[in-house]
Parts: C-alpha cells; structure tokens; sequence
DNA sequence: AATGCAATTTAGGCACACCTAAATTCTGGG
DNA sequence: CCCAGAATTTAGGTGTGCCTAAATTGCATT
C-alpha cells in the first residue's frame, strides 16, 4: 500500500524542478517551456513531460500546466521554491562566513544540502549569521515569509562604454568563473567602470575599483557579473 | 544505458546498512543475522536479503554473505561504515557546540545529513572543533584513518549496588530518554554512585554527584547509560 | 492551405529499495 | 532421525525519476 494517499511529491527532484521554473521564469513568473528546464536540469525532454504532469495532477498542485503550453508555479509551488533558495542562500553564507569555505565551494555543497536541512536547522543558521539578506555572491536571501529582498542591477554585458556601477553579485554556477572574478577583483560592493566596448563577442574592457590599468573580460565573465548604477 | 558498470552502491541505504552491521556485530565483528538487521533498520527481512545480496555482489564488496549465515562488513564496507559514523558525530557536535542545538535534536538531524556532507565540509567541520574525539553523548568520533578512540565502559543496568563510576556516554537515539537525562543531571563526565539494586526490572537507585538524595531509574533509563570505574 | 522542422508527449523500460505472500532452510527438542 | 517453528530466501509487485524511440502537435513559412 502507498505511504500516503495520492502522489505527494517532496523530493530533491521536486526542488529543482520548482527552482529551475522560477529562476528562467524569472521574477515575471513567465511561463516556462519544457526545452528549457531540460536544458537547465541537464535531463531529457520527456522526463520534464513526466515530472510536470506529476507536478500539476497533485492534491494541491506545484505547477500549472497544460500541454504543449509551457510551466508556470503555483502559489504553493512558488513557496517551496523560494523555501529551497532561502536553504541555499543561508547555507552558502554559512559555510562561508562560519566554516570558511572557499568562495567557489558554497555553491556545489549548498546545491546539495539545500534539501536536507530541517526547519530547525534553517533557523538555527539564520540566527547565527543575523538574519541576513545577502548570500556570499550577493544574491539575496528569501525571508522566512518568501519575500524576497529587491535589487536593481543590470548585467555587466549589457552596459555600454563609459558607465560606471558597483557589482551587486555574480553567476555562482561556475566555480572556475568565481575563482576568475575573485582573482581580477570583481566581488559584490566592488567598484568598476567599463572603459571599452565594441560590438559582438569581443571582450570589453573595464578598470576596477580606483587600479589604473583596465582589463579585458570575455563574455563568459561580463554575463556572469551584475551592477547597479 | 547504466551510469557505471556493475550494480554500483553508494546510496543512504547502503550507509544505513553498513553502519547497522558495525553497530550489531560490535567491535568483535561478529557475524550480524538478517533478522537484528531488519529489526535495526525497521525493514521487512526480505528486504534485507536483496540488499545483502547487493552489497556483497559488488565489484568491490561491501559486506560478505552467505545465504543464511548472516553478513560481515569487509574492510571497504568498514572503512565506509565509519566514515558515515565519523561524519554523523562530527555533525552532531558541530550541531550542538556551534549552532547551540538542544542535545536531543542532535541525532535526528545528523542522520539525515551524515550521508550528504563532502569531505571538504567533513574537513572543515573538524578544523574548526579542533579535531574533536568525542561526541555529545560521549560516543568516540572515528578519525580520518578509522580508528576508533578506545573507550572501556559498562552499561550502567550491569553495574551491582554500592558501584561508583563516571558517566562515559549515554544512547542517543530516543529524544525522551535524552531530555530525562538532561534533567537528572545524567551526561558525560557526571559522577554516579549506585545505591540500591534488586533483581530482574525494578528500578535501581543512583545517586548523582555530590547529591545528596539518591533517584530510582526504570530499565530504560538505565540501559541508556554507560559508565566507566 | 500545405509542409517541414522543432518542441512536446506517449509508450515501454530500467535501477533502486522497499513490500507481501509463498517457498525454503535451519535448528533444537523429542 | 524427524519435525515444528523460526529464520531466511524467492517471486512478483510498487512508486519514483530517469531513459530511448516513436508518435504527435504547433508553428512559421511558403
């Protein structure tokens, strides 16, 4: 006999599949199509079918779908995904502020432990770090509530020549990149002006903090940075 | 196609087996029955016997069996068992000295985690405990090399009346019989004299440290404790 | 309206770790 | 030595989440 009465769903594979659809909906909550969360949960496009048929024909459904329609979360489903980044975000500040973790390290064992940790445990943590907003990459931090904390900040590659802003955060996703940024100086609060810019792919070139010489970044880097003006 | 060749093994449940074997078998690694384990794991013993099968079918075995003559860790199932120990008391102290958990929240949540945590977080769990030998219920914690910090203890229900000794460790896995502790003054390091002891299950009376009134302890109690002279 | 390609869904399978029910094997007492 | 009862194993099944291969659907163009 099945544990519970109807398919429940609160596994790892549900968390990811909840973030992905909120992180490429973005904050808009577009819908999402199946393409792209395979292509972000690195899984093939019919097990997204499988998953979002799972997700959406629950007792109190995660997502909404409907076929060939796309994805989109539900009030719940939201919740869980916001629940799952706060998990994350605190876990990243923790094991960097608390175990010294290396910057580039959080994100991969936070990905993991994320869905483990009790709700004991979130609170535990929060309150040894202060109740933060900011993770070490400086994304915010979703409240206990699921509000999240408000940034307004741009992509780097999408500033033209000239401009001047300060980061607010960076792409975690990559730790070679991380350990890129941090060497060149490029970490949240940091300072920087883009000094040149040319069309395409060509790396632009900006100086850091009050250095005197510039350097160039490839788009891998300048699409991982965001700044606010 | 499979991820790796041969039925691989790596799994919670595998974790959950192993340390299951070592901790019935003891240090004398005796030889553990299908039944102690199902009754351990709170599994059907038929499950137990696929299991078995598994891990002892296995490129690199973790256990050694045969049909109904019980399993045996072998030394890579050893080795693994105790690393999924030592991360389970690290875990647990990390929990209770660092981020102040109650003593009796500490095993749950080490159980969950001691499967997911890296060797990095293992690592620098340890450094920032400075290395630490014992855990919060007194238990030894392996180190890197297996090796177990030898402790000579009796159970407290073995101890005849007018015995004294020192609390060495006290059983962590029910929450009530940790928080009775607690109240009683029953941890690691106290001193306890036994004062009164009848035959079969009436509870034997102890005095705590420099009390003056002795306390009755039912069975549960004191099969919980572990002393040494 | 037709067609051709991309996106999506269905169908059928697999590994894992568990379950129940039905053998089987082992063991101790007579 | 036999036999009952206990322990263990086999057989067959479940739910989860993934896979491949083979439909199907939707859409942009012509």
């Amino acid at each position: 006999m099945a544990k519970k009465s109807t398919t429940r769903a609160n596994s790892e594979s549900t968390d990811d599949y909840l973030k992905a659809i909120l992180t490429i909906g973005g904050p808009q909550e577009d819908r999402v199509t199946g393409n792209a969360l395979a292509e972000h949960l690195q899984v093939r496009p019919a097990s997204i079918t499988g998953m979002l048929q799972k997700l959406s024909g629950q007792e109190t459904p995660l997502v909404e779908y409907e076929k060939h329609r796309g994805a989109r979360l539900t009030p719940a489903g939201k919740r869980r995904a916001l629940e799952v980044i706060r998990h994350h975000r605190l876990i990243e500040l923790f094991l960097h502020d608390i175990l010294d973790y290396p910057w580039d390290e959080v994100h991969a064992e936070a990905e993991r432990l994320e869905h483990f940790i009790s709700e004991r445990m979130e609170e535990r943590i929060a309150a040894k770090l202060g109740d933060p907003l900011i993770d070490p990459h400086g994304h915010g931090i979703p409240r206990k509530d699921g509000s999240l904390p408000e940034r307004r900040e741009v992509c780097l590659s999408e500033l033209a020549a000239g401009n001047t802003g300060v980061v607010t955060s960076v792409s975690d996703r990559r730790p070679d990149v991380l350990r890129e940024l941090k060497n060149l100086g490029i970490v949240p609060r940091a300072h920087l002006t883009v000094t040149e810019r040319r069309a395409g792919s060509r790396p632009m070139r900006v100086r850091i903090g009050p250095a005197s010489q510039d350097i160039p970044l490839t788009v891998r880097l300048s699409s991982a940075i965001y700044v606010s003006q």
